[in-house]
DNA sequence: TTGAAAGCGCTAACAT
DNA sequence: ATGTTAGCGCTTTCAA
């Protein structure tokens, strides 16, 4: 029993292949008893449409591709998730590409995106430069996601990185430290100047000095990353009294740094994170953290997508702020 | 500039359509000076190749559907960014869909799976029935991931559960535990009987009693089920000496509940897990867990299918095993 | 070695 | 209300 096709139904009903296509696709009127007879011989056949052959006609492919750089990471698996049932909602299938976060492997699956794999693109670009964009975008519709210092005419969504990042140390100052550090620095992610920005701001706002050795870099943003980070901090003359991680996996990091050192968290150093992982209402101490709300990310990522691609051509690239809340947790109780 | 068929570039050429797709496929001869001006033309209109027609007219895809419960279940996440590696490595691109792990959900995407819209599926069942196996299956090959009661001729891939939790209870019983316990009894998932049955066997083997009061189930293998679990079993008059947790997420939620009852790990009670989530090396303590071997899992999976579609019929349907490991960490030393 | 043309399964004019 | 038919862009006989 090969896969039946739409003439296939059409001979066994007895009838024209429209008809067919009428009563498959919730189509307009069609006489009762020819309904009937169609039914019968769909169930009979087991028909389903072949998709690609659908997709051809209607000049669409049904695909989306999300892009981003690595799925075993927490963040991306979690959105990953969200994105993938966003997209149902359009009918849309979700394909994913990995790009190991390097500015290589973006611009090789961008490039490799032709017009017609997919109907448009998420990204979550690491290192991508300005002109890459332009250079490979080919035409596919796209939006960003996360704020990035790369300045390209196109959509994005995300949170707003310098409050969400003035919000944790602000909430740092709240509880009484005074000598609060910073891990995630780096030279190109767009976010981690954002980051950086509101905590120099809420630092100033608060008359503390930004103490420039205070300020961690970062060269990935994984656990060791965070690890390697603390422990510089924490070797240093006058330790830090607290931290704010640029992300959670820094966080986590961070947190076993000071646990081998046995400095108390947060009695010793408080410390907060940034994406709110799953993981990180149950590490030991859990970890407050900023909390996008990634539900909505993916959403609007989304629906801004369904608009360009149904051809909204005089819409300007929006940037689109979705909310996030601080979650206190037990490393700053 | 519209993307520019086959059409349009024979015609900027001045050659026939067959001549630019010859090219285009690096197919047999073509004269040399024709060669040129089509690549010019090429190069000229940036064609891409439209992969739906393409694959409409070979009677394939080029699509992979990696089935699973969530993709924020580290587990899935990570073994899923292997699987796109794995399926790129034979020009598959994977489309991953979400079935929380509900026969309801397991059942409505294998059947949303139409013959058309991928070439194979990797299915990563929890609750399927054998019946649902061969009702929805519709002619898509598949290979199944994990070990699994229900019994289908189809093809699986996975670790050895049951030497697996051996070796993981045997170690506990190395380090001198005598009241070990277990977490993740479930009635229908495949793998909780397997790890279970080494469980009982390797305590048996030891000459340990299996105490059935320590068998805790877990309705879901999430951390609060781990953590719900554990403060049962550390409620006992006698409670464990260590913990058998059926994966890493139910032992890092084991992890707090001892935690925040003051009982130490290892200590009072020693841990181990299941699965060597990437956050595993970094809580606190660090678990002790079974590593299996996902890139395997990944490649075996992806190779069985590609064998499979490429109709290599008689094929009796293979049960393939790939290593795993015992990584041994702070939660037993 | 290359061209012409059929057709993969479907949708949407157009005609009836 | 339904049948007929022309393609969507591509690969692939079949001829030349």
């Amino acid at each position: 029993m090969v896969a039946a096709t739409l003439k296939d139904v059409a001979e066994l009903a007895g009838v024209s292949v429209k008809t067919v296509s009428n009563v498959v696709n919730g189509y307009a009127f069609v006489k009762p008893e020819n309904r009937r007879r169609v039914e019968e011989a769909l169930a009979a056949t087991g028909y389903r449409p072949n998709v690609g052959a659908r997709n051809l006609r209607r000049g669409r492919t049904g695909f989306l591709a999300l892009v981003l750089p690595e799925l075993s990471i927490p963040y991306f698996g979690e959105l990953a998730g969200l994105v993938i049932n966003a997209g149902h909602d359009q009918e849309w299938n979700v394909l994913i590409e990995q790009t190991l976060g390097t500015r290589e492997g973006e611009r090789a699956t961008l490039g490799a995106l032709g017009p017609h794999m997919v109907d448009g693109a998420i990204v979550s670009p690491e290192a991508l430069h300005a002109n890459d964009f332009e250079e490979l975008s080919g035409g596919v519709p796209m939006v960003m996601l996360g704020e990035h210092a790369v300045d390209v005419p196109v959509d994005r969504v995300g949170i707003d990185n310098v409050r969400a990042a003035e919000v944790a140390v602000r909430h740092l100052v709240a509880i009484g430290r005074t000598r609060i550090a910073a891990i995630g620095q780096h030279p190109t992610r767009g976010t981690a100047a954002l980051r950086l920005a509101g905590y120099r701001s809420a630092l100033t706002e608060a008359g503390l000095p930004v103490r420039e050795e205070l300020i961690a870099p970062a060269l990935n943003y994984h656990r060791r990353d965070g690890a390697t980070a603390m422990a510089d901090l924490l070797a240093l003359p006058e330790p830090p009294d607290a931290v704010f991680c640029f992300n959670d996996l820094l966080a986590i990091g961070a947190l076993r740094a000071a646990a081998e050192r046995g400095v108390r968290v947060p009695g010793d150093v408080a410390i907060v994170g940034f994406d709110n992982n799953e993981e990180s209402a149950y590490s030991l101490p859990s970890l407050t953290t900023i909390a996008p709300d990634k539900r909505a990310i993916a959403r609007a990522a989304v629906d801004l997508l369904r608009r360009r691609v149904s051809g909204e051509e005089g819409l300007a690239p929006q940037q689109v702020h979705v909310p996030f809340a601080l979650e206190i947790r037990e490393s700053t109780s």
